[in-house]
DNA sequence: TTTTGTACTCTACCATGGTAGGATGTCAAT
DNA sequence: ATTGACATCCTACCATGGTAGAGTACAAAA
């Protein structure tokens, strides 16, 4: 039984030597200008939320860039299934805001609008602050120690300039903290309006100090968390999540041509 | 060939005028098996968004009941309209918990899970709260006198008894409140989560002091932003976010059979 | 040169048929 | 009487064809 995938593992299938040899091969163009080169889908397992993985994956590092028309007519042939799990792709996407359907016309790569992208940082904010300050002395031994390891490895990930991984733990982090409050809702919420931050952060370059800081933010949430001081632990978070999007102004000349508004 | 309705239904239904009386009671329960009986969809507009406000308004009004099933087929026969359209409505429909879909077994109305009522009611606090705060002391007079005239109304919803009507203008106001500031994503967001607790509060019973209650609280709100008191903007509204969950303690024994966990 | 009408192209959108897999009822075997 | 296998039904899921509408390019008229 290959359809059996246990959850925790962020790292996305791999379908590693598929059952159907793909009649194409990716990379030496099929025809058209600029393909994504995605990989081919499972035929096993349910279409359309993996041709949603997989275009949400093309747009947040930017593989796909906004404003760019994606087709279903294009993509169901590129990624060789038919247009129906494409079409609901692409409403779920843009019920996300990072697709723009326009009836009859097209649909396309949401612009990075700054004004979204500051919404929800707003959104995650406030979310996010409220769980640290619920979280506050309510955890148990068990997840403090988990998230002592998760920080741990932040730290080696951090000294081995490891910024994916970095970026990895820090996501489990967060999302951690909603789980053991028992919020999995709101971690939904929160990945959800965080896509709209994702295209930005993945074009802030790597600055040396900039992850030694959030690690810092991280062990002063933990404390503050574990020593049950609410106001503190939220007062953390929220300076922690505004960091994130300090980078963002950053770019805001150099992305004047990515960015709307 | 259900397509040829071309000039059949020039109609122009009401699509979201809201005023609408739902003649269904409350405390009587729907009683028969009779199919839910929804309006014909306009074919000269996009079918499946109105599939989805149709099916969204069944649920929360509980003229469809939890565990029921949501058959593709048999809704695209009751409506006239193909399957297409009603499997688009229903994934958003479970994207938003109000339906569960089993793949290859069904689709079928979510069962009231307290659990994710008061994760709705936790995400909606959180973030109104916020928007309070920022609000506060950075309106318009414009936007206030638009408030005030809201509360009037209000008020004289209250003294009619127009429950209805006061729900109306309740959500008025609170989306209001995010539009002026700026944040209609967030609102959005609100609107979403706040469908869980739709359904249990057109459970309770319009107890006679209760609107009073709520008009206060959005008084003392406008109040605490007018004057630009952040800080009390937020506790105020923590409060009455509080309220409306309340009555959902009050039901858990009367609706047992509804609501799991 | 500018404007307007028109044919063409491309798109999302919907209808509809086919398929795989879970659920259930029936019947034989123990 | 209980249990197991099997046949049948029903479901979501996907593939595919048709349709109307918005954009566009080009030609004709002013």
């Amino acid at each position: 039984m290959e359809a059996k995938r246990k959850l925790g593992a962020a790292i996305p299938d791999v379908p590693s030597s598929g059952t159907s040899p793909s009649p194409v091969a990716p990379g030496t163009g099929v025809g058209s200008l600029a393909p994504p080169a995605m990989e081919p889908v499972n035929p096993r397992l349910p279409i359309a939320p993996q041709i949603y993985e997989r275009l949400r994956r093309a747009i947040t590092t930017l593989l796909v860039l906004p404003s760019e028309a994606l087709s279903e007519k294009e993509l169901s042939l590129q990624l060789g299934v038919s247009r129906t799990p494409v079409r609901e792709a692409l409403i779920r996407l843009a019920d996300e805001g990072l697709v723009d359907i326009l009836p009859q016309r097209g649909s396309f790569v949401a612009p990075i609008r700054l004004r979204d992208v500051e919404e929800a940082q707003f959104i995650r904010e406030s979310l996010e602050v409220a769980v640290a300050c619920r979280l506050a002395g309510h955890c148990s031994p068990r997840f403090l120690s988990e998230l002592r390891l998760n920080l741990a490895r932040q730290e080696s990930a951090v000294a081995e300039r490891d910024r994916d991984l970095f970026l990895e733990l820090d996501e489990a982090f967060h999302r951690g903290l909603c789980e053991e409050a028992g919020l999995s809702k709101s971690w939904r919420v929160i990945q959800s309006v965080k896509l709209q931050m994702d295209r930005v952060r993945y074009l802030s370059l790597p600055e040396p100090g900039h992850l030694d800081v959030l690690l810092a933010q991280h062990r002063q949430i933990t404390s503050a968390i574990e020593s049950g001081d609410s106001d503190e632990a939220g007062r953390h978070m929220s300076a922690h999540l505004k960091e994130v999007l300090g980078s963002a102004n950053l770019l805001r000349q150099k992305l004047a041509h990515l960015i709307e508004k």
